[in-house]
DNA sequence: TGATCTTTTGTACGATAGTACAAATCACAT
DNA sequence: ATGTGATTTGTACTATCGTACAAAAGATCA
């Protein structure tokens, strides 16, 4: 009803409805959800409120169709990459290239929306810091498959390892991309700008390095479990 | 102007200024700063809505005193553990005491505040993401030097590493530990019940086994610079 | 050109936001 | 008991929110 596949395709003219797409995107990730108003999101895009009203009914609506956009694409791309990671022979090498299949298009592009993948993800983390109900419900229907496919890999890369401590270390891998995506001037200034934060590639190297061997700590239980808490209670 | 010091102190009484306080913590937390108005608050904490303007004056000033009340004990507590830490003689053993300095203080109660830790550790994280204004300036200026001190003492147990990667790795530390507080009942789920992502003391453990681990890899530079990137390349 | 779409604009409406403030109430020293 | 300062209540003001909707403008093809 509201696209037109009539001559030449679309999306030929400047776009008014990927212009709102793409301030929506940008506001709603520096600054959250609830922050941002339509108005606001109609000024970034050089559009008028009621025309973000017209493309997407409503604010949610909004949301919902930048998820869309992007979870498809995102997804693939990350299918793909696990596939080749686990053809790869060296189980040192593959670990790492699974790592990789994982980190990489949640920094980059997930397709040729422009050099937007950074922003979605970093969108995804503000949405769940924000326990948004329209996100959450499309992150587990669209990512959980993904993620298990991954703990999965990598657990047959380390199959000493007990699958709930991949998970708990998958999940500490997620959380600190987002945070490096959220807050990439905090690495610039505690490293006495030694670092840059948003540096993407130096972050993906950084990160891949120490979550490789993060998941290649040896197991919680079985690691001289008599052995811990060296120092600390847990109260004081 | 405010309190009063009459006769046998004060906090005797149940105190509406503290049922606004707890009250405004556990939904900043679990909904960010802008989807939660004062009047939703006063409710929560079974006050009117004026009452808070009485104490706190604005919604920013009701944030701030939050900080106010945790970001001293926090430190605090971080401090004495990271002293008690950089006892310990054995290197791996300092390196995971004090990993656990760092953690240990997040998860658990920063003082005698009911049980807070958790909860401030998780406002802390959403006002992160949220980039709200308030926070990011007292955090910057309130738990830098204890960054600092920390990244500083695990270098010494690490000198053969950059401090560079300290720096990425102790923010990616900060990123999970944020990430398991926001989300638990992702790792419960994507365990498929095995894991409960609740549970502070096993998220510790696993967070302190995963993170030492990832101090522990070796350094970005030196590790076979030639080798590096065996799948991926960094666009399609 | 004129008819028929789609898109954009402008404006308005009800709901709710943060905050201010006067009146009512409470706690307590004298 | 009573006066006094601290607290709580109730209410009101203005601003802004998301959204609706009619009119204007633009595009497309007979």
């Amino acid at each position: 009803m509201v696209r037109k596949p009539t001559s030449k395709e679309s999306a030929r003219k400047p776009n008014m409805r990927e212009a709102i797409l793409a301030a929506a995107e940008e506001l709603f990730a520096t600054n959250g959800f609830n922050a941002v108003s339509v108005r606001d999101i109609a000024q970034a895009a050089g559009a008028n409120p009621g025309s973000v009203t017209y493309h997407f009914k409503t604010k949610d609506g909004l949301l919902l169709e930048i998820y869309r956009r992007h979870c498809g694409p995102m997804n693939l791309r990350r299918s793909e990459l696990l596939a080749a990671a686990k053809r790869v022979r060296d189980l040192q090498d593959r670990l790492e290239a699974i790592v990789r299949a994982y980190v990489v298009p949640a920094f980059t592009s997930g397709s040729d929306l422009a050099g937007g993948g950074a922003r979605f993800t970093r969108l995804r983390a503000v949405m769940s810091a924000e326990g948004n109900e329209v996100a959450r419900k499309i992150i587990a229907q669209t990512f959980d498959d993904t993620s298990h496919a991954f703990i999965d890999a990598i657990h047959e890369s380390l199959p000493h390892i007990p699958r709930t401590d991949i998970v708990w270390r998958s999940h500490f891998l997620l959380g600190a991309l987002y945070y490096s995506l959220v807050t990439p001037d905090r690495v610039s200034r505690l490293s006495r700008g030694e670092a840059d934060g948003s540096d993407a590639a130096g972050a993906i190297e950084q990160l891949v390095q120490a979550t490789v061997a993060a998941f290649q700590a040896p197991a919680l239980d079985q690691a001289a479990p008599a052995r811990r808490r060296p120092v600390v209670s847990s109260k004081t």
